[in-house]
DNA sequence: ACTAGACCTGAACGATTGTTCAAGATATTA
DNA sequence: TAATATCTTGAACAATCGTTCAGGTCTAGT
């Protein structure tokens, strides 16, 4: 005996993803989401309680397509660590441009918030540490199947991974992409330490 | 026949510096600067014309202060190679803690201006090339000396410090500091490429 | 068809934003 | 000491911020 809601939840929030993502949480203001989102602020409102609970509800989904893109990159190549390098090249290169912002949005988050902002914060912290946990799922893969040495440690190699893709985001960002990025990322997977 | 600045304009950029390195430029208010600086909005304004340019002044200090930084680890240390190992320890480990933000601050206005603020974002992007190329001076150094081999890319290498310094602060950032970063810098610098 | 419950709307809230400016204060020069 | 040039002050500006809520709209169940 009621009214459904007449927007769909998932495409609201891929929208305050893309805004968020491109602008940052401070300089993102409710009155600009509330226009790309196409709802009214009281509809907003009673749906994500607040500009805090709407950027915590994107950043979940944010890392949940992380997630699914490293699994499908996995997949769409020929081996685990093909896969772990098609993801690298994916993030680093190709949705460089294509993106809101050439840096991921969880790190973005990372270096923008202070503890005033603490559960958000906090969040993506958690979000960063698991993807790094999904790259070393994906490299102890690749010790089984005989692809990467067995006494080669996958949690530093995860952390290896996780840094090389911040480090190389943000260099890509000072140099606008004009970079030998598709070089550099051959190198980080043919040299030291694979 | 006149009156003097009652303040010092470098303790003013310094004190800004400070505001801006841990808020960001967006949750930086012009009152909360006001406040730290004690000065009131008219003499700001009448000094740095805007937020815009306040700013500016602060990350032309920041990275000369980080210029600086480098060349007296270099001089404190018994060789180029030690000194620019010595500056990312400083960097990356010891002003972690001490400083109004564990990232670099002109990485972190990389990844948190876009277009809106294009001249501010050149800015910080052609200050971490300088950067760079401070570190380039430092390894041609170490190449004359003979600490470091003379058939090595310097400006490959030169990028290869920025991406894992940006990597390895965002990374400790993530951690709250709790990553073995002493190791981590001491394998950058024993392992490959160099 | 009617009613009840959920949803949508948009004006409005007080607080804060970056910024301006007229008036007062101060130090130097004549 | 008086005149002058500069600096300082703080109230005030319009704009925007995140957020609220009373009232209208719609739909599902009876």
């Amino acid at each position: 005996m009621a009214k459904n809601a007449k927007f769909d939840r998932g495409d609201v929030i891929d929208k305050a993803i893309n805004l968020y993502w491109e602008k940052g949480f401070h300089a993102t203001s409710m009155r600009n989401l509330q226009e790309v989102v196409d709802m009214r602020p009281g509809s907003v409102y009673a749906t994500f309680g607040s500009k805090e609970g709407l950027f915590k509800e994107a950043l979940q989904r944010y890392m949940q397509l992380g997630i699914d893109n490293i699994n499908n990159c996995r997949q769409l190549a020929g081996s685990p660590l093909q896969g772990l390098k098609k993801f690298v090249y994916q993030v680093v290169v190709e949705k460089r441009s294509s993106s809101p912002s050439g840096m991921c949005m969880l790190a973005k988050t990372i270096s923008e918030l202070t503890e005033e902002n603490a559960e958000l914060l906090a969040q993506a912290k958690q979000s960063l540490k698991t993807m790094e946990a999904e790259f070393e799922k994906v490299l102890c893969d690749a010790q089984t199947l005989g692809e990467l040495d067995k006494n080669k440690d996958t949690k530093q190699l995860a952390r290896h991974i996780q840094i090389q893709i911040s480090g190389m985001r943000t260099y890509a960002s000072i140099h606008d992409g004009n970079v030998p990025l598709e070089k550099m990322i051959e190198d980080m997977f043919t040299h030291y330490p694979f």
